[in-house]
DNA sequence: GTATATGATTTGAT
DNA sequence: ATCAAATCATATAC
């Protein structure tokens, strides 16, 4: 039983007469050739205390009987409820949380799924630019050249590996059909081999989106972290946002509005407005000393721009504290 | 090269 | 959610 699935000796060349000499004129008890299950059995027990010209000659004998097929097939039935159940895989595998994970995050990207025409991801800088609304262009174009030269890679290796798969699969389909008539393998001992196969792939596969998401973030963070890529705001948006916080030196805290109306004067976002308000608030506080040139600046600036009657901001009611700022910070009102 | 300026982020409080 | 404060990481001045 042992050795019903192990393969069959590898095909030496035999001549005829030696096969009607071995199969009729063996010391063996039965020379009956193979034409009832029990004489079949017993042959094929013992089978391996023969030499190895008889064994062939065995083989070719019980090739040609026609009990051959339904003995194959009962033998297919014994394996399949023995050795393959044994360790049959989890047959309805639950679709793997973390592929999802890195295939949505893939089509995200825009790596994986429908290729990006330049309709879609100018859609996608033009949604970039009107949150940011700054000087990014040129960088988010660097970044969407090594997107896609990370996407171009990425399909190529899939596309690799599809082949690789697909080839060693039909291999082994061919393989394994035409090993099924020289010892017993059930269609359904192929396809579950095929699975086994394809699982394989798909898990290097796996590997491959791995590292590619990797990739992906590692641009990401490279180009997209705008704390590394840190651009001073120009000169003017530096001007008319200082010109702001020294008008409402007592309560620099600009509302919504005010924040987006900032935001759209200086072409940054309202949050770049209040990362700028916030830093601002606690470094003038830091040193009042020094910030009290800066100070008087913007006041004799405004001052200007009133007496000429050219002033886009009012000064607020209160202003008159510009000249000894006090720390007040502590008394905002709270919205 | 270092030092300072500056925009962004994180943390913790309210 | 918004703020102060500390901190990070880069830009710029020196």
């Amino acid at each position: 039983m042992m050795a019903l699935g192990a393969p069959p000796p590898p095909p030496l060349s035999l001549s005829s007469s030696d096969v009607k000499y071995n199969l009729y004129d063996t010391g063996v008890n039965e020379n009956k050739p193979f034409n009832d299950v029990n004489g079949m059995l017993q042959q094929i027990m013992s089978i391996v205390d023969q030499s190895l010209d008889e064994a062939q000659a065995r083989k070719h004998a019980f090739n040609q009987s026609r009990l051959k097929p339904a003995f194959f097939q009962v033998l297919c039935e014994i394996k399949e409820k023995t050795a393959i159940n044994i360790r049959n895989l989890p047959e309805d595998e639950p679709p793997d949380s973390q592929l999802m994970r890195l295939d949505n995050m893939l089509i995200a990207e825009g790596i994986a799924g429908p290729e990006r025409t330049g309709g879609s991801s100018s859609a996608a800088s033009a949604n970039a630019a009107a949150s940011i609304n700054d000087d990014s262009a040129l960088e988010h174009g660097d970044y969407r050249a090594k997107l896609s030269q990370i996407r171009q890679l990425y399909h190529s290796e899939l596309e690799k590996y599809e082949q690789a798969c697909n080839d060693f699969t039909s291999h082994v389909i061919n393989l394994l059909r035409e090993q099924s008539r020289a010892r017993p393998i059930s269609p359904r001992e192929i396809d579950r081999m095929v699975m086994i196969i394809r699982k394989k792939f798909s898990s290097i596969q796996l590997q491959l989106k791995q590292s590619t998401c990797e990739a992906v973030m590692i641009l990401r963070s490279r180009f997209l972290d705008a704390r590394r890529k840190r651009r001073n705001f120009s000169k003017t948006a530096t001007e008319v946002l200082n010109e702001y916080f020294y008008s409402h030196l007592s309560n620099p805290y600009p509302s919504e509005e005010a924040k987006e109306e900032l935001a759209r004067k200086c072409s940054i976002s309202v949050s770049q407005v209040s990362n700028w308000f916030g830093n601002k608030r606690i470094r003038y506080k830091k040193n009042i000393g020094k910030a009290q040139e800066e100070a008087n600046l913007y006041a004799s600036k405004l001052a200007n721009q009133a007496a000429q009657g050219i002033g886009g901001i009012r000064r607020d009611s209160d202003s008159s504290q510009q000249d000894k700022p006090a720390r007040k910070s502590r008394s905002r009102v709270k919205k």
